[in-house]
DNA sequence: TTGATAGGTAGGATATTTCCTACGTATAGT
DNA sequence: ACTATACGTAGGAAATATCCTACCTATCAA
């Protein structure tokens, strides 16, 4: 519902890459998830928390471990918000094209970056 | 370059409706976005200072005030970061319409939620 | 030049985040 | 039942974020 836990889980490195690690290796347990970090593992449980609460990932137990799995819809509100940023970026970048269309051609220099 | 300063910025709640404002109704002046927020003016003009430090905001001087806009390329970049999580949920939401498909067509159940 | 306006910066109080080391709980294996 | 493993929670230290009230600078207008 709030963007705001969304946003803010989002705002942490660590948590970033606990979900970029999902992302890429899939459902993984608490531990393995954690081994990854220079932090201690009950730091890594906190995020997780976090993650948990903005919906961005959820646990599965199984036996005595808990497995985590990605859980990419809260992200999918985050690209609604986006767009229409995007939106205004597309604009501003056909506008910029419309003042380069009416530049005198004789300005044909090389750019590099 | 670092994306770490662009989720940090967009963690807190003034800031993105900072961005909003600027999207909806254009470049302002400081002291105009200010009279929107029950915060004091000096705490927005750090607000405003975060989101230059991150590229989404450029001011232009003109005469005593001075005018924000802006600058939606950043969060191009946040477009990029999230997009092989939308991916991941396409994925899912195409597996689960398998599953959907596969299943015994006698399952037609009002759901209510 | 003097005064008013726009808006940034300094310093500090308070709240929040981030990380740690214990410690508690539940499951698995013997 | 006992021990080891997996992992969360408690409590607290330290860093950071958020907000405030002065205060400073630059511009405009008389």
């Amino acid at each position: 519902m709030s963007s705001d836990a969304l946003f803010a889980a989002l705002a942490s490195p660590a948590r970033r890459r606990l979900l970029e690690l999902l992302l890429r290796e899939g459902d993984q347990p608490a531990g393995r998830l954690a081994e990854r970090f220079d932090m201690s593992r009950p730091s890594v449980s906190e995020h997780l928390k976090v993650l948990r609460d903005a919906g961005l990932v959820a646990e599965a137990r199984r036996g005595r471990e808990r497995h985590y799995r990605l859980e990419a819809e809260p992200l999918m509100s985050l690209r609604d918000w986006l767009s229409p940023y995007e939106r205004f970026w597309r604009e501003r970048l056909a506008a910029l094209g419309t003042i380069l269309d009416e530049m005198p051609s004789t300005m044909d220099e090389k750019d590099d970056d």
